[in-house]
DNA sequence: CAACCCATTACGGGTTTCCGTAAGGAAATA
DNA sequence: TATTTCCTTACGGAAACCCGTAATGGGTTG
């Protein structure tokens, strides 16, 4: 079983079943962190002592508080976590269960596994564990079925978010296209920029732009 | 020390830590449900039985999966209860943390104690769970700091909500109105509508209809 | 009953979205 | 080089919005 594992959780009522799973798997050493900037450095320092983590354990959405941070978001935390160990094993685990944002987890940050957090999740967990140690990959709690073949949500790439995000900020169509001008995106013609927003009110089946930002708040994309 | 407390919560990953707190308080009897529709027989069911709750800890959001439910959310099942059993006290512990919703909670459904679900939670709980049962009133975790007597967002009221909501459900001006009519809700004119919308994004600080439902997300209003 | 108040509704013009069509321009193909 | 294709941008009219102002109509007061 693993040796060295963290757990990069705020919320302390999951954070203690969390290390239970751990102590029941036998491992003997269990760090828990409950922001992100102290997982980063955990682990950056693990390596100078030539101790490293064989494994992350981590949340996606980390509270806000009084504390200023740098990382504020699991993903975030990955990201980092990538550029100084990519090899460190991670599973996340969180309430998220929107396809979208799960694929690109796999996809872009490299993660092993995705649990769920949900009536049966810390069983989940532990097999997860396990089968992360054996080496497996791309691993799903059974609650969420999607197909990772499934093209539909990945063709919402990151210059549609942009879009959303700007709506969302009360932009109008012309703001916009400044916008994107001066952050030199393209396209950024207001008519380019229309028809892009007509797709995606076409794929979330929104009647209008207000729909659409709120469909889009509830995918958890803006 | 309480008798017998239920506890409402669909994580998994929570409850064993909640459980946990009632077993270091010696509450004698604890039971839990992952669904709002088993809380609410069990509390019905106790009552019959004469030997009724004194405590309900419940979640507000609880996850949907395959099973058809009653009660789809802590508001519910507390509404449903207050019904059946408007003695039996009342913690709720959520994520979260918009002071209007949880105004509500003391104010409409009467609940005794809020804590927020956050990196010191389980200790407040622990002390919420004491100071309910020495009939203190209006209990708040300390990380939350709004004042009761903060009028600015009691002032929204259910009218707005409903605007809002089909707002977001993509209905124009026209449509909403005649939803209005139909629900015999007063004011109905498209104009008198579009009047409080008005208030709404000055209110909110919004630029236009698309900005005021993204804020309205944020602030868990839709 | 008339005068007044207040909330609701109606109206109108400017702005933005909405949506179809078409023009321009670059890369690929023949 | 000419043609095709695809992407981007431009244009224009209808619909919905945004926002100020005016009309309506029920209730209260003198």
């Amino acid at each position: 079983m693993f040796k060295k594992v963290l757990v990069a959780e705020d919320l302390d009522s999951i954070s203690i079943a969390v290390v239970q799973v751990l102590e029941d798997l036998k491992v003997p050493t269990i760090h828990h962190v409950k922001y992100c900037d102290d997982g980063l450095l955990k682990i950056k320092k693990a390596l100078i002592d030539k101790e490293p983590y064989d494994l992350l354990i981590s949340d996606l959405s980390f509270k806000s508080d009084y504390r200023k941070t740098e990382l504020s978001s699991g993903e975030e935390l990955i990201e980092a976590v990538n550029e100084v160990d990519p090899k460190l094993k991670k599973i996340v685990f969180s309430i998220e269960d929107k396809s979208y944002r799960i694929k690109s987890l796999f996809n872009d940050l490299g993660i092993n596994a995705y649990i769920s957090k949900g009536r049966n999740s810390i069983i989940e967990l532990r097999k997860a564990i396990e089968r992360t140690y054996r080496n497996e990959e791309k691993i799903l709690s059974s609650d969420l079925s999607f197909s990772f073949s499934d093209k539909a949500l990945i063709e919402i790439e990151s210059y549609d978010i942009s879009i959303l995000k700007l709506l969302a900020q009360g932009y109008i169509l012309e703001n916009i296209s400044n916008e994107f001008k001066q952050a030199s995106i393209t396209p950024n013609g207001t008519s380019s920029i229309e028809k892009r927003i007509n797709k995606l009110k076409i794929y979330f089946k929104a009647n209008n732009n207000v729909h659409l930002i709120a469909i889009a708040k509830d995918f958890g994309l803006v």
